[in-house]
DNA sequence: GCCAACGTTGGC
DNA sequence: GCCAACGTTGGC
């Protein structure tokens, strides 16, 4: 049987690609054949077997119903590998990726094999190509996915002459908008549309609101099996058992799945079905569902579908899935439309005058049918609901949920009494219908801040996908709307010049109060009160952890222990504590616990200097033992517990040490407020020194991110900056035995003629002086010099060329000082 | 136990 | 299509 390809012209796809596709068959006839022996191997490697003219096996499966939401089998076995096989062959590499893929696949065949930890192919120097596209000295590079539903699809990177890598389309623009006009470039192929074949893009089928169509092995239909069909291009996908597929009938009737058809999504036909004139040929948006790309006149022309039960042909009607013979009474378009759309379905809003009334009217058509179904069949259980009943305001799902946020915002405001959260209010006759995912919403939100479930895999127990928790909406991250950019998540972001590996929100941008639970609850609101905050998001744990329960399944929001420094944000407001990896090493932490588990746990911020030791104190001992703060004891110099931060109300309790040792099955960690006492720094300074007191209070506030008081000879006191991060890196505050003080950054002194001086006392004899000072500081950034050829690269210091007078400290919405940028006019 | 890596989803 | 970032997995 000939098959021609039908285009799937979905909206804004241009066709003329596809007419210059077909124009372009004859050249690419060796592409072709390449491809042919690719499929041909992917076949063999996926275990499919198709010959020409034969029903691919897939088609025998049952049905996947593509408006519901997708098993991964419907469309990664087939479409997400080949996807990136025909990627490679748009390239400019053909040959190459092809052999490319072939490896990945054998590698991925092999156990242990898995993704690169420590380089990953996009960091790999290997595999790029000239892009003469784009000029001189562009590279251009495909990476396949090597795991999970991805495998076999394909990254398109590109690296600047200047060795800047781009990862899409938008980066791209903004490397080379002065130069060249991208309108017409293929970011996928590295191509300008006009150089050369133009692969209509494949998309994924990820949402049903893409309006994407499923690509198939059998949509490699002119590549894979047919050598008839070598010459036409395959533009649409398939998928392997669509419920709509349609294709440009040649023959009789006939029960063979033909290898090449084309997909429409429900709502490209709905939206077809409004238009009463096609689109004229070659424009972006196809207004009709069937189009034949070859038909000289580019009228349609008969159009056919395949039957989704029987796989017979038959002659398209709009919203049918079916021949006429396997449909069923009642099968509309609209009710299959309805049907399958998920994720357009709207929720009743549980407050308005439906839904609170909780009789059906028994006079309405539904309930009329209702009625009639009972009497015909009694066993009926369809639930039939009153018109009268039907919500005037159906939310959709994300505004359920936001709603639900909503409610738990005002309630978290009368956290401390609990008992005052009330339940959200929805009538009995929303609880009892289908409509329980409002309250689900609720409960679930809720249940972020009060033990609620975790770890599930994304569902609830009644098979509603969960929404995303982690933002209370309200708390000073949630609020946060601007990247810190200097937190390690935010150095993984492309904007901020990362590789986009950790895909993880600013660290100063996660919610406290989501943090907040893993904590004891009986002292969440104290905690949060005061400032309290995990510095890192909790983690779930899975897979052989998943029995656990789930209080201790949240074991980490600490730091690793190589990048404790790297975590910590610049904070212009934040106070934190200071993190120092060996320190947490030290020996007065309960011997049986790893570095690694020392330095994976928790680490704490103070939101607000505190001078009341006792509150941290208290905060220490209602962490559980295994997200205990680690960096406490590093800002308690010489104040154990025991000697005098006992928490308010222990008296007469076990010391700490016994009571954090009851808990066996958790780390714990002994001693936590000596191990100051022991400090070298603390022991080249005399107890009588006139430093002494500003030291030990100074150690027992928490200083802004990252400052770090030390000891150095003199003696006299530092107060450095330890981020390379911060923009004071390399800053730091030498107070003298006389607490005047001055300030140096990267070796050079700050001018006693700065400004910054000006709003501080000539000597620092507090710790609220001292904080404010810091605070101060966190305001300005170094002075980047004459010029920017040495900015900020990631964590690198800098040391740019300077005026001699330079300001070194500059405000840090300012580039350079006055007198650098004086120079640089020069 | 831990986390880098990345698939995935939803917003825009 | 891009982006942010949540959720999961597999290797160490």
């Amino acid at each position: 049987m000939e098959t021609e390809e039908v285009s799937a012209e979905v909206p804004t796809e241009p066709t003329n690609e596809v007419k210059e596709a077909n124009t372009q068959e004859s050249k690419e006839s060796t592409a072709n054949t390449d491809i042919q022996d690719y499929v041909t191997e992917k076949n063999k490697e996926g275990g499919v077997t198709e010959t020409e003219g034969e029903p691919s096996k897939d088609i025998d499966k049952p049905p996947c119903d593509w408006l519901e939401p997708l098993e991964e089998d419907c469309d990664d076995v087939d479409s997400q590998s080949f996807d990136g096989e025909v990627e490679s062959l748009v390239g400019s590499e053909r040959s190459g990726s092809v052999v490319s893929i072939r490896k990945t696949a054998g590698q991925r065949s092999g156990r242990g094999v898995g993704r690169p930890r420590k380089r990953t192919q996009f960091e790999a120097d290997e595999g790029w190509e000239d892009c003469p596209s784009l000029g001189e000295g562009w590279k251009r590079k495909l990476v396949f996915r090597r795991s999970g539903t991805s495998e076999g699809r394909s990254d398109t990177y590109y690296m600047s002459p200047r060795g800047h890598k781009v990862r899409s389309r938008v980066e791209l623009v903004k490397h080379v908008k002065q130069s060249v006009d991208l309108t017409n470039f293929n970011f996928k192929t590295g191509q300008f549309i006009g150089e050369g074949l133009h692969w209509r893009k494949r998309r994924k089928l990820d949402s049903l609101q893409a309006n994407s169509s499923v690509p198939s092995l059998t949509d490699a239909g002119p590549a894979a099996g047919s050598p008839a069909s070598s010459t036409s291009l395959s533009l649409g996908t398939v998928p392997m058992s669509s419920s709509y597929s349609i294709q440009k009938d040649t023959g009789p009737e006939t029960n063979t799945a033909l290898p090449s058809t084309t997909t429409y999504p429900i709502d490209d036909l709905i939206e077809d079905s409004a238009h009463s004139n096609p689109p004229p040929v070659g424009s972006s948006v196809s207004a009709a569902p069937v189009r034949t790309i070859n038909g000289a006149s580019g009228e349609p022309q008969n159009m056919f579908c395949v039957c989704e039960k029987c796989h017979k042909t038959y002659t398209f009607e709009e919203g049918q899935t079916m021949c006429q013979n396997c449909r069923p009474e009642g099968n509309t378009s609209l009710a299959i439309i309805r049907r399958r759309k998920p994720y357009k379905k709207r929720f009743p809003c549980g407050r308005c005058r439906a839904c609170r009334n909780t009789v059906d009217c028994g006079k309405c058509v539904s309930c009329k049918n209702g009625l009639l179904r009972l009497r015909l069949n009694k066993n009926s259980r369809k639930v039939v609901k009153c018109r009268k009943r039907k919500c005037l305001h159906p939310k959709r799902r994300d505004r359920v949920v936001k709603t639900s946020e909503w409610q738990f915002s005002n309630m978290a405001e009368s956290l401390s009494t609990a008992s005052n959260i009330s339940q959200p209010t929805v009538s009995d006759d929303f609880e009892e219908s289908q409509s329980s995912y409002l309250q689900y919403s609720d409960s679930e939100d809720l249940s972020v801040f009060f033990g609620g479930n975790d770890g599930d895999g994304g569902l609830d127990e009644m098979g509603v996908p969960k929404v995303r928790r982690r933002s209370c909406g309200k708390c000073k991250g949630c609020v946060l709307r601007t990247d810190c950019g200097s937190c390690d998540f935010c150095m993984d972001k492309p904007k901020f010049g990362g590789s986009n590996k950790k895909r993880q929100k600013c660290r100063l941008r996660q919610c406290q109060r989501e943090a907040m639970k893993h904590l004891l609850p009986m002292d969440e609101e104290m905690l949060f009160s005061q400032g309290w905050v995990p510095r890192r998001r909790p983690r779930y744990t899975y897979g052989h952890n998943r029995n656990r329960s789930k209080k201790l399944s949240y074991l980490n929001f600490g730091v690793p222990a190589n990048k404790a420094e790297a975590y910590v944000p610049k904070a212009s407001s934040g106070v934190a504590q200071v993190v120092n990896r060996d320190r947490l090493l030290h020996p007065n932490f309960n011997g049986k616990m790893s570095p690694q588990l020392h330095t994976g746990r928790v680490e704490m911020i103070k939101e607000n200097g505190f001078q009341d030791s006792g509150i941290s104190s208290r905060a220490l001992l209602s962490v559980r033992p295994d997200v205990l703060p680690m960096a406490i004891p590093i800002n308690y110099a010489g104040t154990s517990l025991r000697e005098g931060n006992r928490p308010q109300g222990s008296a007469g309790q076990e010391p700490y040490q016994e009571e954090q040792q009851e808990d066996v099955s958790c780390p714990s960690i002994t001693q936590i407020f000596s191990m100051a006492d022991s400090d070298p720094m603390i022991q080249g300074i005399d107890s009588n020194h006139e430093l002494m007191p500003l030291l030990t209070s100074l150690r027992s506030i928490v200083l802004p991110v990252l400052w770090f008081c030390v000891v150095v000879d003199g003696p006299r006191l530092q107060l450095i900056q330890c981020s390379k991060r911060s923009t004071m890196a390399d800053t730091t505050i030498h107070i003298e035995p006389s607490f005047h003080y001055h300030i140096s950054i990267q070796g050079q002194p700050l001018l006693p003629t700065h400004r910054l001086y000006d709003s501080h006392p000539s000597r620092l004899t507090t710790t609220k002086e001292i904080v404010a000072l810091l605070e101060d500081l966190e305001r300005y950034w170094v002075c980047q010099g004459l010029g920017n050829k040495n900015s900020r690269k990631g964590s690198e210091a800098v040391f740019p060329e300077r005026a001699a007078t330079c300001d070194f400290l500059v405000f840090s919405e300012t580039e350079c000082c006055e007198k650098c940028k004086a120079l640089r006019r020069v």
